[in-house]
DNA sequence: GACCAGGGCGGCC
DNA sequence: GGCCGCCATGGT
């Protein structure tokens, strides 16, 4: 993609594919800020602050779209997933399959984000049965109670820091009946290898994270897209539901058989397509 | 005051 | 194995 890396900002050209809104509101990641410029993102120890230039047509196209103001340019390279090709993986799913063609175009901007993989986990426990400003809410005292203050803002809390968090705090971080499984699960991960993890296959390393307290089929699809940067995952929640009924004509009602489905239609596009296909069900109108 | 939210779990058959 | 009721709680 068309961007330049300063030591303190990136500048990004390419509005068609890279929208700051499509990317963070399309539901893959709940540790950002709205603010009266643009966007706050916050991820591990590192912020960015990313500003709309709203550049107009007419306007030389040598003028930035976005400014991502930050003190971890390269770290934010990797996070946006500039190196990537979103143009020709467009294309590919529009030979695949026409009809995503209004989808697409509604949710050009779109960029599956490489988050930290911790991160994603607590989110989407959390995310089960619930609704995304509730998680960020959840997410956003989790930071601010537990992580380590870095001036105007906090990281996230290490596993260290959030193994010494017990089921009451995150009840009052408004988590829910989801608290137990947290403390659970953080628990479990202090056992485990993440590097080893990272060399299993999509189909092992989706039976291990189902391990995990609180986890199940959709949520471990989550942390494969999310976290482990797998494409080969369709996570089904109840907004595909709706499009495989509505927009896709299907009678299908269980969810498992419907990601099974989807997975052999999309193979290595599926978690493009899902983004899309969400962010599209979830915002238009 | 229902109904819904990026579902998972345990009990039952 | 599949089905079903329950689970906390804020948003709408």
């Amino acid at each position: 993609m068309n961007y330049k890396i300063f030591n303190n900002r990136i500048e990004i050209f390419d509005s068609e594919n890279f929208n700051i809104e499509h990317i963070l509101e399309c539901g893959q990641i709940f540790t950002y800020d709205k603010t009266e410029k643009g966007y706050l993102v916050f991820s591990k120890n590192h912020l960015a602050e990313i500003e709309n230039k709203e550049v107009k047509k007419f306007q030389s196209p040598t003028r930035a779209q976005y400014i991502i103001k930050t003190k971890s340019p390269k770290y934010f390279v990797n996070f946006f997933d500039l190196e990537t090709d979103y143009k020709k993986i467009k294309n590919e799913i529009l030979a695949l399959e026409p009809k995503l063609k209004e989808k697409i175009d509604f949710g050009h901007g779109i960029r599956i984000l490489k988050q930290d993989i911790l991160e994603v986990i607590i989110g989407f426990i959390i995310s089960a049965n619930n609704n995304i400003k509730r998680i960020k809410k959840t997410m956003s005292y989790i930071i601010e109670k537990a992580g380590d203050n870095l001036g105007n803002y906090n990281a996230f809390p290490s596993l260290e820091k959030l193994s010494l968090l017990n089921e009451d705090f995150f009840i009052k971080a408004g988590a829910g009946y989801r608290a137990k499984l947290l403390v659970k699960t953080i628990l479990k991960l202090k056992e485990i290898n993440f590097l080893e993890m990272e060399k299993l296959e999509t189909s092992s390393l989706r039976k291990e994270l189902i391990k995990l307290d609180g986890v199940g089929g959709k949520v471990a699809d989550c942390i494969l897209l999310f976290g482990f940067s797998r494409k080969d995952v369709f996570p089904v929640d109840t907004w595909i539901e709706k499009i495989f009924h509505y927009d896709f004509d299907m009678k299908e009602k269980n969810r498992e058989n419907m990601r099974r489905i989807l997975v052999e239609k999309f193979g290595a596009l599926s978690g493009y397509v899902q983004q899309y296909a969400y962010y599209y069900k979830r915002t238009k109108k």
